[in-house]
DNA sequence: TCGATTTACATGACGCGTAAACTATCGACA
DNA sequence: TGTCGATAGTTTACGCGTCATGTAAATCGA
C-alpha cells in the first residue's frame, strides 16, 4: 500500500495527472461546443436531442425502428420514448406500427421535418467552421485520430453492458 | 431510391466535413467518457454534478459563494441551488449565510465530504488511468493542444452573453 | 431619506438521461 | 392449446440543465 508515498505527494496542483488533464478537456470542450449547439438549435425550436434524433433518420432515410434510434444514440431506452412523442406532436416525425413485428415502432421523418433539417444545415455548418475552423486540416485529422484512438476501449466496453 | 432524395443525400456523406468530424468526435468522446465515470461515482452514491462541486470545494479549500460554485461548472444559475441542496441533506456540505452581505451563502464542504472525496481518489485516478491510459505521453500532450486551441474562441466568447 | 436598480439566490416548469418495473407481442417448446 | 422466456416500448421516479419569474438584501441617485 502506497498510502504514505502519496500522502507525501498531496500536492493536488493544477492536474493530478496528463490523463485526468485530458479527460477534462475532452468534457470542457464538449461542453462549449454543445452549448453553441444548443444556442443555435434553439432559435429553430429543436433540442440538441431532438436534432440528433432527425439527422438518424435523414442520414437512414427510411423509417427506422425505435430502439435503433436509441441504440445510434447515447441515450439510454426509456428516454427515447418522451422523446420521439415530443418529436411527433412537433409533426417532424411520426410513428408507424409494423405489420409484421406489432411490437416494432418505426419512426419516420416526415416532408416538415426534412424541410427543418434543410433550414439547419447551412447554419449548422457555419458554426462548425466558426468553433473549430481556426484548426489547420492536419491539426484536425490528428485531433480526430488522437480522439478515436482514445475512445477505442469504451466503445468496445460498452457493447456488452 | 427516388433520384430527387440521392441528389439530397449527395452531398452528406460520411461526414460533411472534417470540422464536423471533429466536433463529433469531441462529443462522442466526452460521452463515453462521461458514462464511465458516472457508474462509478454512482457507486459512492454521487452524480457528477455533485462530484464536481466537491472537487471545487475541496480544491479552493475555504467557504464559496454559491454564485462563484455556479461560475466554475458549466451549469447555470438556477440549477445549482437544488444540487447544493442535496448534498446539503446528504451532509456533504453546509450553507453558511454571509454576515457581512446577507444575500451571500457560502457554502463549505464538511468532514464527510471530505472523507468521501478522499476514497474517490483512488478510483477516479485508476479509471482515468484505465480510460486513457493506453495514449502515450506526447499523444496527450498532443490531444490536450488540440483541444485547448479548438476551444480557445469559446472560452473567450461565453464571457460577454 | 426615498425610490429604482442591481445582486444573490430560490422557485416552478419543461426537456432530457437513467434505472426499475410494467405491458404487449413474438417465438419455442411441451 | 398453454406456458415460458425473450424482445420492443412504455411508464414512473429521480437528478440535473435551462428559462422565466420571484424575493430579499445591498447600492445608487435624487
Amino acid at each position: 500500500m502506497a498510502g504514505r508515498l502519496r500522502d507525501e505527494l498531496k500536492k493536488r496542483n493544477p492536474f493530478d495527472s496528463p490523463e485526468q488533464e485530458a479527460i477534462l478537456n475532452v468534457a470542457r470542450t464538449a461542453d462549449r461546443f454543445g452549448i453553441a449547439m444548443s444556442r443555435l438549435l434553439r432559435d429553430f425550436g429543436l433540442t440538441p436531442s431532438q436534432y440528433n434524433v432527425l439527422r438518424i433518420l435523414r442520414g437512414e432515410g427510411q423509417p427506422l425502428p425505435i430502439l435503433e434510434i436509441a441504440d445510434r444514440m447515447i441515450t439510454a431506452v426509456p428516454g427515447i420514448t418522451g422523446l420521439i412523442d415530443r418529436l411527433e406532436s412537433l409533426e417532424l416525425v411520426s410513428r408507424d406500427r409494423s405489420v409484421e413485428d406489432r411490437r416494432v415502432i418505426f419512426v419516420v421523418i416526415t416532408p416538415k421535418g426534412s424541410e427543418l433539417l434543410g433550414r439547419l444545415d447551412e447554419p449548422i455548418n457555419a458554426l462548425h467552421g466558426q468553433l473549430i475552423g481556426h484548426l489547420s486540416r492536419p491539426e484536425l485529422k490528428t485531433l480526430i485520430a488522437l480522439l478515436e484512438k482514445a475512445r477505442k476501449p469504451c466503445d468496445g466496453k460498452l457493447a456488452d453492458s
